[in-house]
RNA sequence: GGGCGGUUAGCUCAGUUGGUAGAGCACCGGCUUUACACGCCGGCUGUCACAGGUUCGAGUCCUGUACCGCCCACCA
């Protein structure tokens, strides 16, 4: 039988305890330890994998300071969480710490003032002295010790807030990517690509960056708009005449290999297989024909150097030129001496009195020297004009990228092109449009992923390389950790076969110098995570996960490069589902960014307007969509967060005798509350959190406006204990619904109201269902003549408040009469809600008539009621 | 140059099978009403960017244009 037996109407009057003020302040005080205390997010892995819901939690990188993007993006993804564990889910939702890499490394440097030299051994106890004026030498090992000791402290603040912040984190699964745990994964994951070929070493041109002095990789560029300017060059021609190409970087003439034009360009057709010289240096390079040169640019036809860009690296490899590189690793031009093989010049003389000007001089300060050269020599053809482009720059990085041949790792890409798009296909992406972005950069890659860093602080390759006899490192020979050693640093550790003395001497070996690209380690969280490959049982239960939430600038980066690795490593997609946020914009519809100097402290937000109410904002925010920075949001949240308290008080409040569900305004409320659960449940699980949160918040606006105050008459008892048991039961249904609705969202206010009445957590209750709420109605059947009632009442409840607002009079003077028109039905819906609408409205008579069109007259006033 | 979003009230945004334009904030007026003045009631506010098309009917579907934003690109 319906009614007071049902577990979702259950309260127990003798357990109620209601406050007397209820207020928001303290709550994240109050809950936040006492969810620690009793494990509430806690990961239950003995689940297995169909009843888990597994998060790929983005680490944030400890070293910058979380803002309020980062509160934003982690709201969106703790409120799907929350919802799947309420929907029974055994949740793992992780934190990780991003601190490899090199915001971590500039960090340390500066904090110690220490400098990582990896060819130092390791010093045990090491503890750095005060920061002097000269940085110390440390090794390897050393240098990582201190990176971990400054990110522990930044941890546990990120850490703080996070709690503070209300997110749903199983703590003791907590990460970081320089862990022992990641490197060995990291390294272990690099040695199965090396054994199945799909990672390689070469030497080869690459994308350089001469501050940092490492390559970088295509997904860490970013371009910039520069001035820069045309410069008109002579070149001659054996036969007499001249060439004119047109440039932006003269100083790369003497790293002149040849010039190309489209082969369908009828000015250059007469030299393709000729040969020019180029001006000042005398060199004889060949005229060539390729379909990349673009006949509109410039003159038509372009000088290729060895190397300017990446267009040069297609053409010097497509064409199979001779390579003259003159920029070094500090991207200034190397001493060259003409005459030798690779440098014949017509005039060897010539060229290095020329040359001489310009080496050991930066890229930019040999084009202002070169231009005087040319200009006195008559290669320039008039001044050089003034332009602006684009030019590639490392996306950390100062100065524009230049291209140096190394010996770098790569991994292989280009060849799981396809496979990796069909994988893009596969993933759920929300909002669905974002697939596109993963399919641009896809298609657009132009190499394999080189992932060397000639930098110090990140996982080291777990390699060595034997040295001949005659003290030649053979790098095409490595000498490979075994598994169950790894993590190691071989710029420390030994390998199997040799002796610590034999390092770097002729017969010995000599340790990888070079540390991984940080999302070499990044693109391995799922793995991280889930165990792989040292606990099967974890990575069973786990494994693909279901969510990877992420904000769309690293789709490129991050999300490409972890659904590659599955690919190579899983033959899997990493996860199920891709939820991609916005960014937040500051009110000019700018990023919010630390350089802009418009970034809030969280912290203080939070203080500032409760953590729901910050919360709410958040979750406003639409998957995908930026989002303005908005105080304003935040404040209604916590409004929202606040009358949740004193509805609930209410509801709570005189809430017994309960007894079946037979009103009709009850029924229909019920009803109204089962749909929008049903809404919720669709919405939560196609990761639309923000419409369920407008959905909810509209429903229990209207709920505390209208059903509320129509209800309240009849729960003082002026229409008699079954009357009264009808609004209470209906009302504790009520409160417990939209509690667990609000659950993921409002997370210290539904916990604190929750505890009012109910046991244990809210976050472990269940999600509401519509069968657990119809349950209670006593007659189904009467659904739509319910829904018309409570409509014509909420109709009445209008028309007559806005009688009273236009009378200015107020809620104490009784209404002797309405008189109101309405269609034949309405006598019968007014009888039915006649008692509420009385009481609620202080009206003493309703006299009802048939009519076309509805109409609602106020009679009259009485006098107030003496005092 | 290619791709993807967006353009609805002063502001921030909803608007899910095409059916008479919505919310919150702001603004104006009123009200101490035994949950809440961190409140309640009411009011004002729009050529739904523009131009065509499909349709009985378009904010919603199609085509094109403009502007804003983002992503990508081999800009010598």
């Amino acid at each position: 039988m319906p009614g007071s037996s049902s577990p979702l109407t259950h309260l127990d009057p003798t357990r109620l305890v209601l406050p007397e003020k209820p207020a928001l302040e303290g709550l994240e005080a109050k809950w936040i330890p006492r969810w620690e205390a009793d494990r509430v997010y806690q990961f239950d892995r003995t689940k297995t994998r169909d009843a888990v819901y597994a998060i790929d939690t983005p680490p944030p990188t400890v070293s910058g300071s979380l803002h309020v993007g980062h509160v934003f993006s982690y709201t969106h993804t703790d409120v799907i969480a929350r919802f799947q564990r309420m929907k029974g889910k055994a949740v793992c939702y992780p934190m990780g710490w991003d601190d490899n890499g090199l915001p971590t490394e500039r960090r340390v440097q500066n904090y110690y003032g220490v400098r990582c030299d990896p060819s130092l051994p390791y010093q045990p106890g090491f503890v750095p002295p005060a920061p002097g004026k000269q940085p110390i030498s440390v090794s390897r090992p050393n240098f990582i010790e201190l990176c971990a000791a400054l990110t522990r402290e930044d941890e546990k603040v990120f850490e703080a807030l996070w709690k503070h912040l209300g997110l749903s984190v199983d703590w003791s699964m907590t990460y970081a990517t320089i862990g022992t745990r990641a490197q060995r994964v990291s390294q272990l994951a690099f040695l199965r690509l090396l054994q199945r070929g799909d990672a390689y070493q070469v030497e080869a041109p690459t994308l350089w960056d001469v501050d940092f002095k490492t390559a970088v990789a295509q997904a860490e560029l970013e371009d910039r708009e520069l001035p820069g300017a045309y410069h008109r060059i002579r070149f001659a021609r054996p036969d007499g005449g001249a060439v004119e190409i047109e440039t932006t970087r003269p100083e790369l003439i003497p790293a002149c290999v040849a010039l190309v034009a489209h082969p369908d360009d009828e000015r250059y057709q007469p030299l393709f297989g000729r040969e020019v010289i180029t001006p000042l240096f005398g060199v004889k390079v060949p005229v060539k024909a390729h379909t990349l040169a673009d006949p509109e640019k410039g003159s038509g036809i372009a000088m290729i150097c060895t190397f300017g860009d990446i267009t040069d690296v297609t053409w010097w490899r497509e064409l199979s030129l001779d390579v003259r590189a003159v920029v070094q690793v500090d991207g200034t031009l190397r001493p060259v001496t003409w005459g030798e093989p690779g440098w014949t010049s017509m005039d060897a003389d010539r060229a290095q009195r020329h040359y001489d000007e310009l080496t050991r001089l930066s890229a930019a300060k040999a084009r202002v020297k070169i231009v005087e050269q040319l200009r006195a020599s008559g290669d320039l053809i008039g001044e050089p004009r003034p332009i602006t482009h684009a030019v590639k720059f490392y996306e950390k990085g100062d100065r524009p990228l230049e291209i140096v041949t190394s010996r770098q790792w790569f991994i292989k890409t280009l060849a799981y092109r396809d496979a990796l798009l069909s994988r893009g296909k596969a993933l759920e992406w929300h909002p669905a449009y974002m697939q596109s972005r993963f399919e641009n950069w896809t298609n657009g890659l132009n190499g394999d992923w080189c992932v060397s860093r000639q930098r110090f602080f990140g996982v080291p390759f777990p390699l060595w390389y034997p040295i001949d006899k005659d003290g030649r490192v053979r790098h095409e020979a490595p000498i490979v950790a075994e598994e169950t050693r790894l993590p190691i640093d071989p710029s420390t550790d030994v390998p199997s076969g040799y002796t610590a003395d034999q390092r770097g001497v002729p017969g010995g070996f000599a340790g990888d110098p070079d540390v991984m690209d940080t999302w070499a380690t990044s693109s391995l969280t799922p793995q991280i995570v889930c165990g792989w490959p040292d606990d099967p049982d974890l990575f069973a239960r786990t494994f693909p996960m279901d969510l990877r939430p992420q904000a769309h600038d690293i789709i490129r980066t991050w999300l490409f490069s972890t659904v590659l690795r599955a690919e190579l490593e899983q033959h899997s997609l990493p996860w199920t589902d891709a939820a991609i946020s916005g960014w937040v914009l500051d009110p000019d519809r700018k990023k919010m960014s630390k350089s802009k100097g418009n970034v809030v402290t969280p912290m203080a937000l939070l203080e500032e307007h409760g953590s729901d109410g910050v919360r709410y904002w958040a979750a406003s925010g639409r998957p995908g969509t930026d989002t303005a920075f908005d105080t304003n949001q935040m404040r209604v949240g916590r409004r929202l967060a606040i009358k949740l308290l004193n509805a609930s008080k209410f509801a709570l409040s005189n809430a017994t005798p309960q007894g079946p569900v037979v009103y009709a305004v009850d029924r229909a409320m019920l009803h109204a509350l089962a749909q929008l659960v049903d809404e919720a449940t669709r919405d939560l699980e196609a990761y639309d959190y923000a419409r369920v949160l407008q959905r909810t918040e509209e429903f229990f606006w209207r709920f505390c406006d209208d059903y509320l105050e129509l209800v309240k008459g009849r729960r003082y008892g002026e229409q008699g204990a079954e009357a009264a048991g009808s609004a209470n039961a209906a009302l504790a249904a009520a409160l417990s619904v939209l509690l667990r609705l609000f659950a993921p969202f409002l997370v210290f206010v539904t916990e604190e109201v929750w505890s009012w009445w109910r046991e244990g957590s809210v976050h472990r209750a269940a999600w509401p269902t519509r069968a657990e709420i119809e349950a209670l109605i006593a007659d189904p059947q009467a659904a739509e003549r319910d829904r018309q009632i409570f409509e014509w009442a909420t109709t009445v409840l209008f028309e007559v408040r806005k009688h009273r607002s236009e009378a200015k009079q107020p809620l104490k003077v009784p209404i002797v009469s309405v008189s109101v028109t309405a269609e034949p039905v309405a006598r019968e819906w007014m009888s039915v809600v006649e008692a509420d609408l009385k009481s609620a409205l202080r009206v003493q008579r309703f006299d009802v008539q048939d009519g076309e069109v509805r109409a609602f007259d106020v009679t009259g006033y009485d006098a107030p009621a003496p005092a």
